[in-house]
DNA sequence: CCGAGTGTGAATGGCGTGTTAACTCTCGGC
DNA sequence: GCCGAGAGTTAACACGCCATTCACACTCGG
C-alpha cells in the first residue's frame, strides 16, 4: 500500500477520493512527518507558484519522489522544472494514478529475472546469485543452467541438451554434457548440487 | 527536435498527427535503424501481445527509452513490464505528448550532469570529470562511456555497441569496441577500470 | 605536413571448452 | 555374494577461441 502527502489549494476531498479509487492512501502533507510517506502529490492546477514552492521543498527536505497535478496547458512548466519526478494531467484517471504512483514508490522489482529457490539467474547482466552472494559461471554453464531452469521439470537427453543449449548437431561427445553438468554441481555446490538429478540412461532432470 | 520511431497497428495516421502536433518527427519503426531515433512509441491498444513483443525488441536490441500508449484498462499491464520506460493514456493529449516525449528524450539542459560514483559527465561540455579532476576523453570515448552510464547495469554486445553508439552496421571490425574499451579503462584508472567488465563471449557490461 | 583521433591487423596469453581415459557406481545374471 | 557389463562421475590435459595489447595506417583539421 503506498501512502502519499497531499498538498492541494483546491477543493481536498476530490483528490482524496481519486487517490482512494487509486488504492492509495492520501494525508496532508502539513499534518505528518516525511518518513510516513512513500511519494507527494502536489496539486498545481490552482495557485501554481505558492503549490510549486511547497513542492520545491518536500523534494529537497524528504528526497521523497514528487508528483504534480497539472492542467494539459502547464505542461511548459515541466521544462524548466525537472525536478518533478512524474505528473499527471487534469482530469485525472484513476488506473493512470495507480499505475504512475506504482512506478514511482512501488517496490523495485527487476523483470529480467530468472529464479530458483535460492538461486537467480539475472538474465540483463548475466550474473547469477545464490542467496544473494554472486557465484561466477562460465558462458556455457550459464547458458546450461539456464536451459534447465527455464525447463525444469522433465529429463532432458543428451543429445536434446546438445542440440538446444550448445545449438549445433550432435557429433561426438556425449560426454561433453556429463561434464559440465558435474562443473556446474561444483559451483552450485553440496546440498543444491543434487538440484540436477541423473536419470540412469536417458539423461539430465532439473528440478 | 525530438525523432520518434512508431509502431502501431491501428491507424497509423492519427498517431502521426498528435506526433506532428507535439512537436516531434514521427518515423516508421521498421524502415530505419534505432541510431536514428531518440526514442520509440508503441501502440498497445490494438494487438497489444504482438506490440509489446517488439516493443521489447526494440528496448533490448537499441536500449532507446520506450514510450507505450495504452488504454486506461491496460495499466495493469505496466506492473509486470516494468521495463517500460514511459506511457500515455488515450486519448492522447498532444501537450502531455509533447512533454513526456521532452522528459523522455529531450535534449540535454546546459548544465545537466551525468554521474556515476565519482564520474561526472557535463553533457553540454563534453567534459568529464572524476572526483572534480577532469580527465580529458576523445570524442569516441566520451560517446561510449555516455552510453554505458546511461545503459548501466546490463551486458550488451560488440555488435550492439557497434550499432548504438557508432551508429552504422557492423561490418568487420569488432576488435574496434575492444581497443576503445581498453582506452576508456585506462583513462578511468586502477580501480574504476573494473567498472567495465567483460563476459566473456558475450560483451561488456558497465557498473 | 603534422598531430590527434580513430579503425584495423597481427601477436600474445589466458582460460573456457571438449576430449580422453581412469575410476566408481548400479544393476542383473550366474 | 561375486562378477562383469553398462553407465555416470571425476580428473587431467590439450586445443582453440576470445580478450587484450601493441603497432601501424588512415583521416581530417589546423
Amino acid at each position: 500500500m503506498i501512502t502519499v502527502a497531499v498538498s492541494t489549494t483546491g477543493e481536498a476531498g476530490a483528490l482524496e477520493e481519486v487517490i482512494a479509487l487509486a488504492g492509495a492512501v492520501a494525508i496532508p502533507a502539513d499534518q505528518t512527518t516525511s518518513s510516513e510517506w512513500d511519494a507527494a502529490m502536489i496539486d498545481l492546477r490552482s495557485d501554481p507558484l505558492q503549490q510549486l514552492r511547497a513542492a520545491k521543498r518536500i523534494h529537497e527536505d524528504s528526497g521523497c519522489p514528487v508528483l504534480v497535478v497539472i492542467a494539459s496547458a502547464q505542461t511548459a512548466l515541466l521544462n524548466s522544472e525537472k525536478w518533478i519526478d512524474e505528473f499527471i494531467v487534469d482530469p485525472i484517471d484513476a488506473l493512470e494514478l495507480q499505475a504512475r504512483l506504482n512506478r514511482l514508490a512501488g517496490p523495485p522489482e527487476s523483470g529480467e529475472l530468472l529464479a530458483y529457490k535460492s538461486l537467480t539467474l539475472n538474465l540483463a547482466t548475466y550474473q547469477a546469485t545464490i542467496d544473494g552472494t554472486p557465484i561466477d559461471l562460465t558462458y556455457m554453464e550459464y547458458e546450461l543452467l539456464r536451459y534447465f531452469i527455464e525447463h525444469q521439470g522433465r529429463v532432458w537427453s543428451r543429445e536434446q541438451l546438445l542440440q538446444n543449449v550448445w545449438g549445433y548437431d550432435y557429433f561426438g561427445g556425449a560426454r561433453t554434457v556429463d561434464v559440465h553438468v558435474r562443473r556446474l554441481r561444483a559451483k552450485l555446490g553440496g546440498e543444491r548440487a543434487s538440484w540436477i538429478t541423473t536419470v540412469r540412461s536417458v539423461g539430465y532432470r532439473f528440478g
